[in-house]
DNA sequence: ATCCATAATTGACCTAGATCAATTGAAAAG
DNA sequence: CTTTTCAATTGATCTAGGTCAATTATGGAT
């Protein structure tokens, strides 16, 4: 709990008072590795701040998954269009490892906005900071070659190798297995 | 004016006293087809509301230009990260056809955000459907291959074939102007 | 109308990365 | 320890779309 405190404490206008508000709506949840938090086709209704683990954000193009972000302790995690508009999500969250949630309900987080300036305008430079982390991803995808992909993630975020299969670290990448292998032979000999 | 007041009206808990609250912040601009809203480098310091015209989001990835998006008449435009953050924008807004413009300064908004809870809550819901429309856009242009993305323009955008030259087209859709071509030879024959 | 500049098309060729098909490795279950 | 299973690697081949170079349209200016 007290981490989440500290996530909040970062956001303009805190107070122990917008803490304590949130509080009794709280829930936890726990997830074994392989356990889904949201599933293909259902309604994001919970926003989760992950305790401890690390999940993945997918979907199924033509088949194939393509992993969007890894989430892990100390940050939000949600299919943030489904919880936006309370419609079906394309996106699955998994977790990778073993993981505790703290998780608040849709319809929470829509009292505490009404009722409160604070989480109101927490709520918006949330949704802008989303705004800049999928943008960047989005970005890194379209404009580098595989190779520049993969060095990335080694300088970069290379906490990632030690805590993902590089199966899901290539569909992160937008890039087949094979190719992920032939580039970390040629890096790496 | 009267557009962007309809524009304010979509959103949850409007009123009249809420539209009287900007207008005095509000200022006009005119520009040529060709000329510059926002240079590349310069920070992005107004939010402009389009009241007639076309214009276009793009930024350089080595050399070669990206166009992002299409923003036409009552529809918000900015390079949304560089307004958020108050940094340098690598998007430059160019517009495509003589536009005039409705324009708020960042610092009016966040005046407006401190003292008014209709537009704390308008920006957090401007900054979410802002997610959703490039999710959509990036997905668009990831997962589906040359010849879809065409297709798809041609029966859900077919206005942009007329307001759009081709070249502009094709760094829209992330493919090479020779392909469009082909494409579009292979279609209409 | 004629000229100029830019946009669009066409053809020939190339390449990054995908796909398919084995093979090897490594870790969990018996 | 051995078996099973799934992850990773390797090799051979294929292909969508890019690049380069040349024409051909097209719409403003003169």
């Amino acid at each position: 709990m007290d981490e989440f405190n500290a996530y909040l404490k970062k956001f303009p206008n805190y107070s122990p008072a917008a803490f304590k508000e949130v509080v009794p709506y709280i829930k936890t949840k726990e997830l074994a590795a392989g356990e889904y938090f949201l599933q293909h086709g259902k309604t994001c209704k919970q926003l989760g701040f992950i305790q401890e683990g690390l999940v993945r954000l997918f979907y199924l193009n033509d088949g194939k998954e393509v992993t969007l972000c890894f989430c892990k302790e100390k940050s939000l995690t949600c299919s943030f269009r489904s919880f936006i508009t309370q419609k079906e999500s394309d996106i699955a969250i998994q977790a990778i490892e073993p993981t505790k949630l703290l998780v608040l309900s849709y319809d929470a987080l829509q009292q505490l906005y009404e009722h409160n300036q604070f989480w109101q305008q927490a709520g918006r430079i949330a949704a802008e900071q989303e705004y800049i982390i999928t943008d960047t991803h989005n970005r890194f995808i379209r404009d580098l070659s595989a190779t520049e992909k993969y060095l990335h993630i080694l300088e970069k975020e290379s906490e990632l190798l030690n805590r993902v299969p590089l199966n899901y670290l290539a569909t992160y990448l937008q890039i087949s297995p094979e190719t992920l292998s032939r580039i970390r032979k040629k890096i790496t000999p």
